[in-house]
DNA sequence: TCGTTATATTACCCAATAGTAATATAGGAA
DNA sequence: TTCCTATATTACTATTGGGTAATATAACGA
């Protein structure tokens, strides 16, 4: 737990790491790894982006350790690094459900 | 729980609430409302940053439901409307340590 | 060696956005 | 009313970042 008021410091490492999360395409890529380790053209198929495209959202992944990379003879292996970052997903979304039940209330006076 | 693969239209709107963490100068805002609701010249000099500024991210913040306004007289109150918030924050300053960790580790091998 | 395939990188364009100055709006005081 | 203050909005600039085509790099096979 950090002390507050969060230093200028913190605050940029947390607002870049929320960043990396804030592009559907990576979010997707993300998703698609959770049933595990894809190549990249794996990877271009599911997702349907391309191939330079993919590769530069994975070096952002790869930077902030959100995924690993194995390299083996013409391909390149990506996976979760870390598969708590649906935690924070998840939380998102239970944020979304909420703002629709509100909103849903707010209408339903 | 979301099912898998998330939809376009969930990435978008994960996507588009993580955006509004990824910007430093909204999560001072909100880690300095931690201790109670604010009014908007308040928050300006808390912060250092600029009126129109402090206003601009205050409304994105209220769009996306992570904080509550409160008129009374000449002044805006602002409070933190969930402060499920800084679970997320929380979650990545537990993988910045990681990351932080990790790399030492490297280092000292 | 040369050719082929998988991935990464570069260069470029375009859209989005943070910051700010100026202005608008709203509410209270005189 | 008029003035003042707090907040919001507008217009603008500058920067950032996603997407893509072209190219480079790396690894394999013939």
């Amino acid at each position: 737990m950090p002390s507050h008021p969060l230093s200028a410091e913190l605050l940029e490492l947390i607002a870049e790491r929320f960043k990396a999360l804030a592009e559907p395409a990576r979010l997707q890529i993300l998703d698609r790894l959770r049933r595990g380790e894809m190549t990249v053209s794996e990877i271009v198929d599911a997702t349907g982006l391309g191939q330079a495209n993919v590769s530069k959202h994975l070096g952002i992944l790869l930077n902030l350790g959100f995924v690993a990379r194995r390299k083996e003879g013409l391909y390149v292996y990506y996976a979760l690094a870390d598969a708590r970052v649906f935690r924070l997903c998840d939380l998102m979304c239970a944020r979304i459900e909420s703002e629709i039940t509100a909103r849903r209330k707010a209408l339903a006076l």
